[in-house]
DNA sequence: TGTACATCAGTGAACGCGCGTTCACTGATGTAC
DNA sequence: TGTACATCAGTGAACGCGCGTTCACTGATGTAC
């Protein structure tokens, strides 16, 4: 029940926290976010986020879990179950460009040691492992979903991260999605152009 | 020239700082590392190290690279030359296993937002991205090197970084080694799982 | 060989800052009778 | 329908902290003559 503007009671504090938080991870590109900064940007005292979140850490939780929601969304609009090498990469390239575009939160939901308390956080880290996995049945059929999911996982996951640190050339999205694509198609040629001994 | 300790120059404070730093790194497993902390380390002034370092950000830069020379010399010590799937998976356990001994100089590395103006950098990370290159033209030699050196980095150093952040499971070095084998295997029999179309 | 002096590499006090968190409080809300 | 009161969700002052960086300084070093 969200109250009229310039009441004593903001209404609904507890989700205008993550919104605002999620705002000054955009706006800084910087992932070091204080609860003193979300107090300013929701409009209340610096204390008011307490009757919320018991710490900073349980509100970065909570704006982790919403970052991984986010990212999992953006995932499914890529290709809701991509079945050939480029419908693969296309979720690919959607992974690197989340990564990307929204820098400070990714490092929040990586980067920060993840707090193992947090149900919501672990939640929502467990969908995304998930649907990775479901690609991989999909797309893999006759190979085993575990072993090979982590390596899709992985594989994503360092591309994301790379290109985010400056150690791959992220200089433009199409130098990005071209490098991503490419990578990715080399885990589908690696073993035919393996050595042979 | 080393001077003898309790003498008012310090002798080789530009190097001290760095060994002072790395040790911290280890002890507090934060990459939060500060200047002050540093100095006090190295048993001098808050102020000494700006001697030799314009600011924080340029004495991290030299601790990066300190790292990506010790990673180097870990890659190379695992093998020399890997060129079966076996040897290419033997360096990416000890990849990931610098990374979970080293945490937060692995974050100093990585996660700190590159100064592209730091040429000790630059060089550190160009030597190792140059070594996997090496190591893909060995074991891949009807690849491209260059697409494919970056799916090999990508992948080790996503199973690096999710180890690293939880969200894999590493409670044991031997359960984190299985894990790196087996998808460093997945990168040979992707293309044979691969569903027909 | 001795000395004057420039330069180098430290010191230590001080600055302003934003932070996380505590505390006692107060205004607003809603419920039992 | 009206009222007393418990509870909820804010406020705002204050704490102690460690930080990066500046500044004027001083002790040590080394070099030119």
């Amino acid at each position: 029940m969200p109250q009229a503007s310039g009441s004593y009671h903001h209404g609904d504090l507890r989700s205008a926290c993550v919104r605002a938080a999620l705002e000054l991870l955009e706006e800084d590109g910087s992932a070091a976010l204080s609860l003193r900064a979300v107090a300013r940007r929701a409009g209340v005292s610096p204390t008011a986020p307490y009757r919320h979140y018991s710490d900073r850490d349980a509100l970065l939780s909570a704006v982790a879990a919403e970052g991984y929601r986010e990212l999992a969304g953006t995932l499914a609009a890529a290709h809701p179950s991509p079945a050939t090498a480029d419908e693969l990469a296309a979720v690919a390239v959607a992974y690197v460009r989340f990564a990307l575009e929204h820098p400070a939160l990714f490092r929040v939901m990586f980067a920060e040691p993840c707090d193992p308390l947090s149900e919501e956080r672990l939640s929502a880290t467990a969908a995304i492992s998930e649907y990775v996995r479901t690609i991989v049945r999909t797309a893999f059929p006759g190979a085993d979903p575990d072993a090979l999911s982590t390596t899709v996982w992985a594989l994503v996951h360092g591309l994301a991260f790379l290109h985010l640190d400056g150690k791959l050339d992220a200089s433009s999205p199409e130098v990005v999605a071209d490098q991503v694509r490419n990578a990715v198609h080399g885990l589908f040629s690696a073993s035919a152009a393996l050595r042979q001994r």
